[in-house]
Order: C-alpha cells, then structure tokens, then sequence
DNA sequence: CATGAATGAGTATTCATTCAT
DNA sequence: GATGAATGAATACTCATTCAT
C-alpha cells in the first residue's frame, strides 16, 4: 500500500490520495446510489486504507456532498457566465442547453442520486455544513436554474418571449434536459439535440 | 393487535391485512425512501406482525414494487382510454396534463423513491422478479409514455404537429409534469397549470 | 443456536433470554470493564445471536446500567430495611457490615467497574434513562450510604457515638468494606471480618 | 510547530518535549479515563507530533504508566521518610494522613483511572513491562501501603494500639483518604479533615 | 529527532428475514 | 393464517501504531 517511492511523482501524492478517495467515491455513488455504496467498496477502488477516507472527510455523507460540491460549482459559474454575456437571449439558452447535456452527461448518476438523496438529509446534519451551504444544497439546482431564469426574464422584457413564469419555465427546460441524459436519448451528434431540445422549447410541437 | 377470535370476520381480516400492510408500506416509502425505510415502521404502522408481511410478500423489494404496480396500473389504463378517445390530439394532450398532475400530486412520494430505486435493481437481483417484469418496471412510465405517443404520433400525421421524435417528445412531457408537481410548483387552481404546462408544450417561448 | 426444544421447560424460555444476556454481561464486565468488554464477547458467552441482545436493551451502556440496577436494588431495600429495625444503632452496623460484605464479595469486579465509569457518561446520554435516574446513578453509593448514615445519626442522638460528619463516617465505612473485598481481604471465616471492620470502626486503633 | 532551528535550544526542547507530553498526558487520561483519552487528543494538548510520542514511549499503556510512576515515586519515598523518623506512631499517622491527602487531591482522577486500570493488564500483557514492573504496578499502594504498617507495627509494638491485622488497617486509613479526595470531602482547612481523620481512625465513634 | 499521512484491525449497531408456536 | 423472538450478515466509524521524509 505504501508507494514503493520509485519515480518523482511523491509530490502530489498526498494530494491525489484525496483524488482518489474521490475518484473512487464518484464511481461508487454513481453506481450504487447514496445507500447502497460501501465505504468498503470506495476503499478498494481508491486503493487505500478506510482510516485514510475518514483524515480527508468526516464521514461517509460528507464525502458524497464534497463531490458534489467540486462537480456542481465549475458548472453554476459557466452557467453565469453564459447569462451574464452579450450574446443574444436565444443564443444563450441554446449555450445554455448545450453545456447542461454536457454536465448531465458526465455527471448524470452522481446527481440522481444526489437530487434524491438531498431530502430527508437536513435533521440528520452532524456534517460540518453551515446551514445556509445545506440550504444551498437542499434547493438542488436552484442556484443553476437561477441563471435560466435571469436569461428568460431577459428575453421577456426585451419583447422576445411571451410572458411567462419564468421559474417554472427554467425548471422544464431543465427536467427535459436530465430526463433526455437519464433515458439516453442523447445523440451520439450532441449539436442535433441540443437543436431539438430548443427547438421544442422555443416553438413548441403545434404548427403554427 | 391479538385477534379476539369471535368470528366471521376471518375473510374480511385476512384480505385487509394485506391492504393495511400496503397502505402502511405506502407511507413509510413515501416519507423515508427505500432505504430508510423499516419493515419494523410498516408493521407498526399497519398495526400487524412482523411474519404477516412475509406471508403476503416475499420480501422488502417486492412489496414496494407491489406498490408501484397496484398504484401504477390504474393510471396507465386511464391513460389509454385517453389516447383512444375520439377527442382531437391538442384536446387529448390537455387531459393528459390533467390527469397526470393529479396522479402524480397524489403519487409524488413514492413515485420518486420508485424512479430513483429501479436503477439498482439489475445487479442484485435476489427477487424473484421474472427478467420480463424486471424489465417493464425498469422501464418505467414507458408503458405510460406510450399513449402520449400515440397521440402525438396522430397529430403529426394529422398535419396538426410538427414531425418530431415522439418518445423525446413524450418523455420531455412527463418530465415538466413531474417536476412541477416534485416542487410544489402546482397551484391550488389546477387547472391554471394545465393550461400553462399546455401553453408551453403547444407553442413554446417564443413570441411568433 | 435455536433450541431443539425436547424439554418442557419452554416457559421461561424467552425469559431466560435476557436472563441469559445479563449473566453473560455480568461476567464480562466484571472481568473486562465496561470498555474492553465487546458484545461479541458478551454473545458467545450467552450462547445467542448479537441482534437478540439489541431486542433487550438498547445499547451497551444501557445493557450495562440494567445489570447495576438489578444488582443493587435489592441491597439498597435489604440496607434501609435494616436501618429501620429496632436493633440497637451498634447492631445495625454489624448487621449492616456483614450484608455489605455478602454484597460487595458477590458483585466486586461489577461494582468497581460501575464506580469507576460512571463518571463521564452523563453527557452521552442516549439511554433512556431519566435525567433523575442518571443522577441517583452518578451518586453512586449515595443512596446505598444513606441508610448507614441514618443510623449515625440515630447513635449520636442517643449519646452512643460522639459527634461526627455523618456523612464523611458512612462513606468511610464503605470505602473500607469494598477495599477489604476488592483486595481479597475477607477471611473464609466471614464473621471474623465482620468483628475486625466493626472494632476498627467502634473504638479506632489507639488503646483506651 | 515547526520548530525554526535557530540553535542551541535544541537539548532543551527535546528533553521538554516528553515532559510537555507527560504533562499533557495528565491531562487528558485524568479527565477521560484511560480508554476514553486518545493519543490524538494527548497530542494536540502537548502541541507535538503524533509520531514523537512513539520516540519516548512504546505505546499509549507505557506512557500512562510512566506517569504514575514519575508521580508516585516521590510520594512514596516522601511516606518512607516519615515512617523511618524520630515522632511518635500517632504524630507519623497524622503526618502521612496530611501527606496522602496532599497527594491525591493532586492526583485524584489520574490515580482513580490507574487504580481501575491495573486490572486489566494481566490478560493483555503486549507491553514491554517485565513481569516485576507489573507486579509492582499491579499491587497499587501496597508499596505506599508499607511505610503505614511499619509505623502501625512499632505502634503495637510500644503497647500504644490494639494488636491488629496491620495491613487491613493500614489500606482501610488509605481507603478512607482516597475516598475523602474521591468525593471532594476535603474541607478548605486541610487541616481539619486531617484531624477527623485521625481521630475516627485513633479512636473510633464509639463513646468511651 | 520530529513529523503526520496512511493504515486496518476492532466494534457497536441496524434490520431484513426465518420459523416455531 | 398470524405472530414476534431470535438471528447474523453487513457497515460506518475509531484510533493506536508505523514509517518515509
């Protein structure tokens, strides 16, 4: 178990021991569900000790919500970063549905599992999360639909889209989104999805 | 919870041992999950002993899937007398949203410890599902989604609809509707969120 | 483990369970303290299966502070019963003297563990003792030393005993008692202690 | 931490570390108990590396050993002085019951876990301790308990106390002083206490 | 010498399932 | 059929100890 320290590579070592605890955890969760995964199981795949696990993350749940924590974060900042730029509000929802078929699908069973294991978490919290983080996580993508929401309340205004409520605009668009990761319905040509998706969204299926 | 034996009421006893055990079971997998669920908190629940559970089901997975099904089947059949009506695609679509909000308001629960539970099933499968039954749960709503898929089919071909893939296209239905109802997002006149799940679905966001 | 039930003695079968439990405990405790001891350990000793333990008692700790409630009760009542008795104060004592002894030698390793671990379980309290009981058990002996202390106080009055901290002169007398059990100093010959702990107590070590 | 190896300091600091983890030691199995404390704890308190305790000690039963005994040497040797001088059997009594008292209001809790532990070191014995080394640890304050007999023997001897079993005696003074500390009997005038003491132990709450 | 990351043996506890009554 | 006492496999987590740096 020890690295037989051959080559140079020691100087990360302890940095990727964490990696691999969370490499192997990501595995595990996805394929097990939150219930399911073994500490054991994650151990094996990481190749390491099960005290290693507990120096880097105080318990099993903790662990589950770093990962999601270190998935989910790049992707909200993309997802603001696309609303916040000059490009037109049809544009953006396409880049919109262009990135999120990316995330779902490299992300796709880790936040299943997560989006249904996030109820039924919050009494139960010896995690060192502050409330308002578990909050945070509680409202699963909310914080990601925000972004959505800002690019569809942008189009209105500018006359573009019809009136609408727009969370529950962005919540469709994203449940079509994750249903069409989770069913695999994506195209080995992702570009003709993502047309589709908006497609449907922008015109609806009624001629006319 | 000892049967005072007088008698005669053997019949009725045994049958509603069965349907207390399934409604308890009901509300301790809506509210915990699968997984946190107890059969000791289904038992206590259905005020009934423990070995009686296992004398109507062979174990824990199958009485939830048991569940799904006796909650499940009315409504695909609901559905499809829907999708053979003699009402117009758009018409039939409506009843469509409608009846599915109301299923799924009253489902929502187990529904989504259902959805999220049938994807460990391959693995360890110790039940004594056959493949085929296997196969139809793991499925999911797809034998539901048919019937929308019917009667989008006919609106295509009727010239009513634009040529689309119906099963995305059915499937992107279902997601809304279950979201909607997932996060609360159904106002208390129902009917206004049928017509605008509709509205969406028929014309999309898009002014013109 | 299930017993090939030949015999009639079926009745108290269930009954001896736990009987069977607590005796195993007892005698792991007693040997190994309250942290060394392991269910495991416990189970083997009982002859039965580790969740049977967890039907019967909550917890470890719990299992533990049955045992000591158990045991001590009936010296407790047997101590008050001879404090209210029309013997004389001194007679008391020896009759008090010679019980303590009869206890401590039947529950030495039990009662030292208890003494000492008592301490420093008041905060994790997930035993469902009430908050009145915990203290009556933290006090340790004081209830037990109660007694001793009443007839102190009956000889005092009398004019028999000079004037002392009742309190302080029951816990001595205590203290002495278990230290002659505890370092196994008690003669075959039981009375002989008795007298010696009682001519220590009654007239000290200094002539006249 | 780290120690900035300016120089010169470096004898000190090395010989500071193992009292700093003596210390800290103390500390931590005085208020948790043997089994309770942790190394990790003992650490932290002592602000040293985990590995750096192994460099003075074998394991975490040596270390706790080597505490008792830097502690109860000097008491020991202390008791020994006051046997061997010039007083009178009653003034060396009341010397060593001032002395003992001193003692273990200092040392109360470490020695209440020691005095609990030692029984458990016969099975386990993976310890580097000799046999000797065990023994002696294993007889508690019968070393201690040896000044007392001596000056209870010549006491006899002088015709000044009652023949006796002059061990007894001497761990039912010892048993009642530990038990004054244990139960915080002390009073703020030290001396006082060693008074009642001395008197309940002299002559008894026997009128006349 | 000092360090602390890595380790894994050891343990309490849970809970689905069985089976004698 | 109904029951629930008995069961033990499965699992998260702790913590003393080691050893490469």
């Amino acid at each position: 178990m020890h690295q037989t320290a051959i080559e140079g590579q020691c100087l990360d070592d302890s940095k990727s021991k964490r990696q691999q605890i969370l490499k192997a955890a990501y595995d595990v969760f996805s394929r097990k569900g939150y219930h399911r995964a073994t500490v054991d199981e994650i151990i094996a795949l990481a190749d390491t000790g099960k005290g290693t696990v507990y120096n880097y993350f105080n318990n099993k749940e903790q662990l589950f919500y770093t990962l999601i924590q270190e998935r989910g974060e790049p992707f909200a900042l993309a997802l603001e970063k696309i609303a916040s730029s000059n490009l037109s509000p049809a544009a953006k929802i396409e880049d919109i549905i262009r990135l999120s078929l990316a995330f779902y699908i490299e992300n796709v069973d880790l936040w299943r599992v997560f989006i249904h294991e996030v109820r039924g978490l919050s009494e139960s919290n010896q995690s060192n999360f502050t409330p308002e983080m578990l909050e945070r996580y509680k409202n699963g993508f909310q914080h990601i639909a925000g972004s959505v929401e800002n690019v569809l309340s942008e189009g209105v205004e500018q006359g573009l889209f019809h009136p609408m409520n727009i969370t529950h605009v962005a919540y469709s668009l994203f449940s079509t989104i994750m249903m069409m990761v989770y069913h695999k319905f994506v195209d080995t040509d992702m570009e003709l999805t993502v047309r589709n998706i908006a497609n449907l969204f922008f015109h609806g299926i009624m001629r006319q």
